[in-house]
DNA sequence: ACGAGTTATGTTAGCGCTAACAAATAGTGG
DNA sequence: CCACTATTTGTTAGCGCTAACATAACTCGT
């Protein structure tokens, strides 16, 4: 800054000045400092200036490392909308699933002086973690999280995945069916506990029992195999339609109820959640449920620079469904 | 630090040299400074650390901001790999797929002050961005960039697409295949170019006409579309087997040909490329070709950090053909 | 027990920047 | 044209840390 201030012919408190888009410039001083800046390929020091600042630019996402849509989709969002903002972003990922992960992740972030943090991972196990941290950081944590504490400092944005639950449920029941299983996703995770009380809530509401198949994850294994199981009971008329927690799993029921010999929607009608890029090109295409992502991510970041003092109530977003053809009636019996 | 320095009763530099487990600090000295630490709940200033050793101990990641299995997976590995060795990383993905995107990505992370980046988007215009660019900063770039300029101060490395789509070729001519259509991915990719010529050098090498359908994207509705096509030409007799140039696009065909009411794999086989998650469950199960990219993550990571001063060949590593259901015999004409 | 050789600790300076204040210059009304 | 205000520029200090050097405190061998 001083080499600049020296071509300039100024103090590098002038330079300083420019840099920071500072009023009192003459705008032909401000000129000659471009001009040498240019010249001189200068770069700011961004540590000297965090070090007097005491502010960093950089905001820390913490997420689960792997390859989940959801999660991965919501920090593509945070990343962009950070950027278009001129935050730098610092990623880190929970190296196993557990409430020590989670802290040294936090820690991870911390250490390194970012200005607030954006949780993407939904795992109870994670806010529990964040709740006892009780940092002085900025938060945000996207994940459904149905008992937010009253005074908590962490602000919460997410999908309302019981929303849309229900609608994939309604979906079905509006259809004609009344034995509808939900396949729900693995203990642990909001979003999983959340599709399934939503499916409950609308099995409740039409009268009809709610019989559960639990997933061991989230993955199309897992569908497999619990679609194996399922397609008995489809064939001896014990259901007529399966709501899965995630696209994936779909997949893996399909699959199951194809090996079956059974028909998609004729037999059994399926539905997903997240629609992934080619959920509309599975055998059959699949009714699922879409999530917005990009909001997602703007939202959260917008509560972490501007609502810094505004915990208040979550910022709840809404799905939609989206009917494909693995929906139908149910065979007339 | 120097309340920590206060209360274990010693020199701020002594905390110091305890903090950065320098020798020649008595056992009970460290100790009580640890204790101090411990007490206070000190942190140390990064930024401060970072402006007096003039390393940030953070490197940064260059992405492709999608949703691309390849790329999505190395970023997993190689954040994996920089938290392993203490490092702290910092994504930035690309706005648009052009060279000032590019350009300003990448000046986005040196602003930042990394120590090294590491780029994870396989695309013409950004390798040949980074040439021009000719930053003085450790760079490794994850592409199968097949003409690597030889001075090139740059670290390449990648999995050899090439060797993955002969093997997924030489597995569809194993099988007596002889008209083997390639569905390659959008130009400007270095694996979608790589897994071309790969195709084509196994054709050559069996003396068959290599009969390429490109797609525009990466995605299942391009695969779909060009199935829709494809699917007049085996009926015709003119294809008996298909290599997508990846699993997405593979999903499209099989649907455009369960469409066209062609079977996988006794009217038609399939080939992919990535393995996701979920390939083996797609109907049918898709033979498709599997990268290590943990090890991508790994070896990218230790090629900034070990050798810098080395760039020499890059690093290729080898996929491997995963056989299912989708691949057959040709049906006997 | 004394000095040479080690090892442990303290002191000083400065990394590059911005905040706060001081000085200089330009602008304005009477 | 001068006193006075508004604007522009310069000067100084210090953010929290580590490198380099200075000093103090221990070892020992003789």
């Amino acid at each position: 800054m001083a080499d600049v201030a020296g071509v300039a012919g100024v103090s590098h408190q002038t330079v300083s000045r420019v840099l920071n888009g500072l009023p009192n410039v003459r705008e032909g001083t401000r000129e000659r400092v471009l001009e040498a800046i240019d010249q001189l390929g200068y770069r700011r020091n961004r540590a000297a200036r965090a070090l007097v600042t005491a502010r960093t630019s950089t905001i820390g996402i913490l997420t689960v490392g792997s390859e989940f849509f959801g999660p991965q989709s919501t920090v593509l969002a945070v990343e962009a909308a950070a950027r278009a903002r001129g935050y730098f972003v610092s990623v880190t990922s929970l190296e196993r699933y557990d409430a020590d992960s989670a802290l040294v992740a936090l820690n991870h972030l911390v250490d390194q002086g970012v200005d607030g943090v954006v949780v993407v991972a939904p795992l109870e196990l994670v806010t529990e973690a964040i709740d006892d941290a009780a940092l002085s950081l900025p938060m945000v944590v996207v994940a459904a999280r149905p008992d937010v504490p009253a005074a908590d400092p962490v602000q919460y944005v997410f999908v309302d995945q019981r929303s849309g639950a229900r609608q994939a449920t309604d979906h079905l029941l509006g259809l004609g069916h009344r034995r509808i299983v939900h396949v729900s996703g693995p203990v642990g995770w909001f979003d999983a506990a959340e599709r399934l009380r939503g499916w409950r809530e609308s099995m409740a509401a039409a009268g009809c029992d709610a019989v559960e198949a639990a997933a061991g994850d989230w993955f199309a294994a897992s569908g497999f195999e619990v679609g194996t199981r399922l397609a008995r009971q489809v064939s001896a008329g014990e259901a007529t339609a399966v709501f899965a927690a995630n696209d994936y799993l779909a997949i893996g029921l399909l699959r199951a109820f194809w090996e079956a010999g059974l028909s998609v929607p004729d037999d059994v009608s399926v539905v997903g959640f997240d629609d992934l890029q080619s959920s509309a090109f599975f055998i059959p295409a699949l009714t699922t449920v879409r999530q917005p992502f990009a909001e997602v991510g703007r939202t959260a970041l917008a509560a972490l620079l501007d609502g810094a003092d505004a915990p208040g109530a979550p910022h709840v977003l809404t799905p939609s469904l989206v009917v494909r053809g693995s929906t139908g009636a149910p065979r007339a019996s």
